[in-house]
DNA sequence: CTATATGCAAATCGTTTGCACCTTA
DNA sequence: TAAGGTGCAAACGATTTGCATATAG
């Protein structure tokens, strides 16, 4: 949903902002991610480059994609039960239906937020059995620490 | 939040009307369960159940929550980076801050979800830096299969 | 009595790490 | 050529499983 090009020259901007290398490997990477519809897991991601890239190795696409979580440049849907799935198209938080029965994630439109489950329900047609709404932040002892720490510079 | 007692209750006879045997192991589970504040792991729950059971061991825990999560009787926060949290005491699913300084978990008291992250900040003073809004369900697909899995018969 | 639970140890499996060898800039 | 990346293999760690023994009902 957005123009390729867009989040593949966003990501390798911040690549090289950062001081990061642009390896053929890394560049592969990333265009998997620029166009990745459907929350590739890490072991999907290794298996489209590896088309180019016979050697290459599922820890290089673990390392990279640690890169580009810390830039925010990639989202990363955690699972305990099965591989985390990452999404490069859209990098910023967003909800999710994820189907029990196929495992497939799909992203309904919520403008806001308000609408919700019902929603969400009539756009994908999910019958929507549970949520998980989490929030993600620091708890007022740890911005009172963190200020501390860093010597009242705001971070 | 909950009278202790009921959560207890309600466990048990879940169990009873199961057919599963309530040993005395299992009963201390519960028990940790059925006033577990601060979403405990099964870590936590086994050094506390253990403090009557010497013997217990942590494969006996993940047993017992196995067949709680089935009965909708506990409620798993998943996590790929961490060990997975349970709530006994409200086992409906329901939105959760989460520090990312300390890992504490909290439970915003969002009666409608139309307010969302600014409330929950203002709630908990949380300082929100992304969220996690997942539904769960079934795909129309995988309704359609297991409608006619189940020889048309509705769950 | 018999189906079920316990508890130990070993297996799983996605993810991470160490390290020697390459490569980008 | 120096900081950083690659790729192999080993390590990790929470959770699961197999199986012999114990026990609830």
């Amino acid at each position: 949903m957005n123009p390729p090009g867009d989040r593949l020259e966003a990501m390798l901007g911040w690549l090289r902002h950062a001081g990061c290398r642009i390896t053929p490997q890394r560049l592969e990477i990333l265009k998997v991610l620029a166009v990745s519809e459907g929350h590739p897991s890490a072991e999907t991601i290794h298996q489209r480059v590896a088309t180019h890239f016979p050697t290459m190795s599922l820890a290089t696409v673990y390392k990279t994609l640690a890169v580009l979580k810390t830039a925010g440049q990639v989202l990363e849907l955690e699972f305990s039960d099965r591989d985390n799935r990452y999404d490069g198209n859209r990098p910023e938080p967003h909800p999710h239906c994820i189907c029990q029965g196929c495992g497939a994630i799909l992203d309904p439109d919520l403008t806001s937020l308000d609408a919700l489950a019902s929603l969400a329900a009539r756009q994908t047609g999910f019958r929507i059995q549970s949520l998980r709404l989490d929030f993600y932040g620091l708890c007022p002892a740890c911005q009172a620490r963190r200020a501390a720490a860093s010597g009242n510079k705001p971070a």
